[in-house]
DNA sequence: GCACAAGCGTTATATTAATAACATTTCTGG
DNA sequence: CCAGAAATGTTATTAATATAACGCTTGTGC
């Protein structure tokens, strides 16, 4: 089992130097990248020298790390839980009239939609708004909240300055005081808007604060409350509530920004790689 | 993608030989291992030499077996743009304007998939346990723990006492200290694993807690540490990571509890709905 | 603050993998 | 069966990985 791995590196007892854990918490965390590693490998990514991790895999019990390969294989021999998908039968189900494949259907017709907006010239001009600005902020509240926390979590990946607002002291202070210049606003609102989402639009373009809005199609104010308004034609029926759509969006915004960035991207994806393993080992 | 891999080693012109088609069957059947294996180990078993395994690479397009397994890597966790040469030829395909119509031809394939998982028997235990439980919590960390928070914000529209938990203080008291039955943990990790996230679903099954785990198909312990395991395929698309299909699969399990439980959602909507308006949170 | 020990990095070396160049076998059409 | 061609095997070379041996750094007990 690779169960036994895992606990072999979670034991305590082989965590106790700085590097030990460093690598433990590697190995736990990356467990399914291993058979592509080398110790070298390893090594670079935790900026220590090969032979450093070869003395760990030993005292693990390992000789080497083709030995702990070896039984990570005959843990991984038969992985009985794979969904195999297949489109077909969902076609014919979807002539079938079922309720699920008809939800999804109305999911793709949805995804098929947003391919329109990334042609327009405001998903250029949010894209260039989003990799120029000095800072970004987001902002989002009630139930699309998360969702755009997630969004700010990933966009940290591509760019520094990045930060979810939430204006938990009343004042959004921080967007609007005017201490920098070239801040973008990014503010996610649908359906039921936000009573908070207008005026915060609003103040931020007055403080010179240029605001991008991702809304859907009943949004009343996109002009005036926004430098560029990304409109989702999602549906809104009683059962569905188009989130996935909205996530869809903004995944395509963080995959256009990465290809637009390059290489930048990849040097701060691997700075805040290793912060994550350095801070990993103290929760574990 | 791996799907580009066992397009190529299927194609008919690409198995021309006996050996062709000999290593072609060979990493077909055994794409698990495949990371594994050298140019020479493959050779043994089929007892051919090395150098016609690193022909027949050469003729499939990689660079020999390294590079194979890099695409098969990314075929596993892919961060797209870990790969700096591949960030090249994106940019090139963005500006034709190939690149978003096919992530989102791919996206489409991943739905296909997600409906493969409602058919499933652990779809319909996850609801069952969903719209049964005396109390749901759900849990997830770092950047998927918005999208989870959404989907606890939602999945309370359509029944009491469900909260999101954190874990902040360190305990998760609230979920097992076992003065409730029927208690449900609804735990979504994806990709980089999180360290917390097993120990607290092994945790919670000691505690009668029972465990519905949405992850992907690298999760390692998927069994061992919940009740009812949902393993969305492909969630490591050409978008980012994929959020959007594991929103999608969030949708689709609250429009069935919708469905199922019916005018009880409406009541509930219109509660809450009244109680937003009271506390003047939304607009109009 | 000193001496000893444990941990770590560096260099050199053995082992292994992949491939180019050449030799041999197998296949194909007549 | 016999060329010529295609496919495969063999050998030698190059690149890369892992580790042993040694030396430096950091930590620890007194």
């Amino acid at each position: 089992m690779s169960n036994r791995i895992l606990k072999l590196v979670r034991s305590e007892e082989l965590r106790r130097s700085k590097s030990d854990r460093l690598i433990a918490n590697y190995i736990e965390r990356n467990m399914v990248e291993l058979p592509y590693e080398t110790a070298r490998s390893i090594a670079t990514h935790l900026r220590i020298s090969p032979m450093t991790v070869g003395r760990y895999l030993r005292r693990l019990g390992f000789d080497g790390l083709d030995d702990l390969k070896n039984e990570l294989r005959r843990g991984h021999s038969n992985p009985a839980w794979q969904v195999k998908g297949q489109v077909d039968r969902l076609q014919q189900d979807i002539r079938d009239g079922k309720l699920i494949a008809g939800l999804i259907q109305e999911q793709v017709d949805n995804l098929g939609q947003i391919y329109e907006l990334t042609t327009s010239p405001e998903w250029q001009q949010a894209i260039d708004l989003l990799v120029s600005a000095s800072e970004v902020y987001v902002a989002a509240y009630q139930n699309v909240r998360g969702i755009a926390q997630y969004f700010a979590s990933q966009l940290s990946y591509t760019r520094p300055r990045v930060q979810f607002v939430d204006g938990l002291n009343g004042t959004y202070a921080e967007v609007l005081d005017g201490s920098v210049e070239g801040r973008v606003l990014f503010l996610h609102d649908v359906r039921r808007f936000a009573a908070k989402a207008q005026p915060l639009a609003l103040e931020a373009r007055r403080a010179g604060v240029k605001v991008i809005l991702l809304t859907d199609e009943f949004c009343l104010w996109p002009k005036e409350a926004s430098d560029v308004a990304l409109i989702v034609p999602g549906s809104h029926g009683p059962l569905w509530d188009g989130a996935a759509t909205m996530t869809a969006v903004m995944d395509l915004l963080l995959s256009n920004i990465i290809v637009l960035l390059g290489d930048q991207v990849n040097e701060r994806v691997e700075l805040l790689t290793r912060l994550q393993d350095t801070f990993g080992d103290f929760e574990a």
